[in-house]
DNA sequence: TCCAGAAACTTGAACGATCCAATCCTGCCT
DNA sequence: AGGCAGGATTGGATCGTTCAAGTTTCTGGA
């Protein structure tokens, strides 16, 4: 076994002092470019690499941040979390950071993981995913000054904190006027009751894209929580009114598969848009919002590490535009 | 802001040495019960957690342990690991382990990352997913003595290292005997080609299956590689050929949703049977075999830390059954 | 030539935990 | 009463790094 090489080692190797070591790892400007090359040679040579605990001790620091793993829930947005860890991870390791994973069942429990990473392992900073009205996390959050960025808006109060989203009213607005250039007029809405941000979010889309076209919204649109099923018996309940919808924009995936299968013993072809373009979505054919979730896993990144660098700056939120995914129900 | 809390806090407020207090929460039986209940107390009341970067730089141990994210392949695969992640990180959790990602594109990158890991981190350990044959990632591990536990079996030599495993061949075989209970004779096989490990694992099982109901699997296997496209001409061919199977038992959900679509337009109602319980595969209500991931992992986590307490000991390998979930495909 | 001032580099201390070896109790035996 | 064994407790050293302050070297202008 190799002996352990520490910054003394290269150090001697070099023959400069452990701090000019320390100098070029950290502040490479301040150190005579003929030095830094003789202790980077030495660095190369020895194979050497900073010992992560010894500096975190010493500068609280750790280059780590965190983000929660969710149970799938329903099972057909799982995917969805799948793709943003490994955008996550994938910049955060480029920005020199690693991603620690973690679990929790409900607000509270999370907030003691908070405390518990913030004291055991000086975690930099966290990414909270799905924030809803009230959250509690980023009140606590925002309470000790811990570094975070959310991926979702703050539906409450917009400039509360730091968050990167995707723009789902341009997504909704997107199928919805796809749908009316090709000649649908009577455009329906599947989606979730009133009072979650994102399900709102989703419906002005619809709505004020049928308005601009100067159709009157009212009567098209119904409300469940998500599920294929719950999707299926809404469906049938809209196209079975009096004046149905020739055409269909969904707030989730889960909710078009079931208008789908409602919309196929229905007679004619009526088209279906779903949202989130999961894998569910390609696998059946079913034209769907995508949300560009590697960016947005990016720029969350980006945000987190900005305030990491210049905790006192306060940077403008991100809001990504989703793309439509033409497949063949649509 | 309160003041930082370390183990001098503590033996200050419970009026023993730092050591006293170490001892407690390190090797409580060597303390007298009286004076562990006081230091306790002190920890309590202070809010006290260990400072782990000082730990480890004593010990030389993390407390972590990481895993790779892969980038979502196919789509339809992606939350299998999804469900892998959470079941590993919530078990690991509860053993005193954080979980950490990192993402690679090829084997020697991934190494370079465990030699990252290992040298700044201390990373306490690893599990591979998906390891094939041959591959130098498990060698680079074994060589170096860094723990490692692998979700699929060394298929070149069963006894090299540490793993869990779901034995696809009981899977299969169990989708099989379900299909022969239904009446069925010839029931065909849509698989991956020989040489991957797992793909001919599922076979076998399927074929074992037919012997052993008397039945010659001659000519009812087809084999591609993953996709449903693929999964859909390959069906076509089996059910066009002269004695076509009456149902179908497939390597993959994506194969099994190919299959699907060409059982649809060749006439009589074809059962299929797909393999990894996918959401896709419960949104389109096709039966599938389950992998019982939360177990797999939690093992996972089991036999690592086992060996992280007790490095010197050989552990047997787990090999878990899968489930066979039925929908209305068969 | 000399010196001020900047730049480059070095030294000692500190971060917070654990390990080690020495010391202090306590109860027990003679 | 004195001595002794044993466990409980103590202070000091240590892990590898960075910070703060100190020292040397270089540069340029009078």
């Amino acid at each position: 076994m190799a002996e352990k090489v520490t910054i003394a080692t290269v150090a001697r190797h070099a023959q400069v002092s452990r701090q000019t070591v320390s100098n070029v790892l950290n502040a490479p400007h301040i150190v005579r470019e003929e030095t830094r090359q003789r202790v980077q040679e030495a660095i190369d040579t020895l194979g050497y690499r900073a010992n992560q605990a010894a500096r975190q001790m010493r500068t609280g620091r750790s280059r780590l941040i965190a983000v929660r793993i969710e149970p799938t829930r329903d099972g057909i947005n799982g995917s969805v979390l799948d793709r943003f860890l490994h955008g996550l991870t994938e910049t955060a390791e480029a920005a020199g950071y690693r991603t620690l994973l973690y679990t929790a069942t409900d607000a509270q429990r999370e907030i003691d993981t908070y405390d518990d990473l913030l004291g055991s392992y000086d975690l930099d900073g966290f990414v909270l995913t799905g924030t809803d009205h009230g959250d509690p996390r980023t009140a606590w959050l925002a309470d000790r000054g811990v570094p975070f960025v959310t991926f979702g808006r703050p539906w409450d109060d917009p400039g509360a904190y730091c968050w990167v989203d995707v723009d789902g009213a341009a997504g909704t607005g997107e199928a919805t006027r796809h749908l009316l250039a090709a000649g649908h007029r009577r455009i329906g809405w599947l989606g979730w009751p009133a009072g979650s941000g994102v399900g709102d979010d989703r419906r002005s889309g619809w709505r004020e894209a049928l308005r601009a076209a100067g159709v009157d919204p009212a009567g098209l649109a119904r409300e469940t929580v998500d599920g294929i099923a719950e999707g299926e018996t809404l469906a049938r309940d809209l196209l079975d009114a009096p004046h149905p919808p020739t055409a269909l924009v969904c707030a989730s995936d889960s909710l078009a598969l079931g208008a789908l299968q409602a919309a196929r013993t229905a007679g004619p072809a009526v088209p279906v848009i779903g949202f989130d373009d999961t894998p569910v979505a390609a696998a059946v054919g079913l034209t769907s919002v995508s949300q560009p979730l590697g960016d947005a896993a990016a720029r969350c990144v980006d945000l987190l590490t900005a305030v990491l660098d210049e905790p006192r700056r306060a940077l403008a939120p991100v809001l990504l535009a989703p793309s439509l995914v033409l497949r063949h129900t649509a």
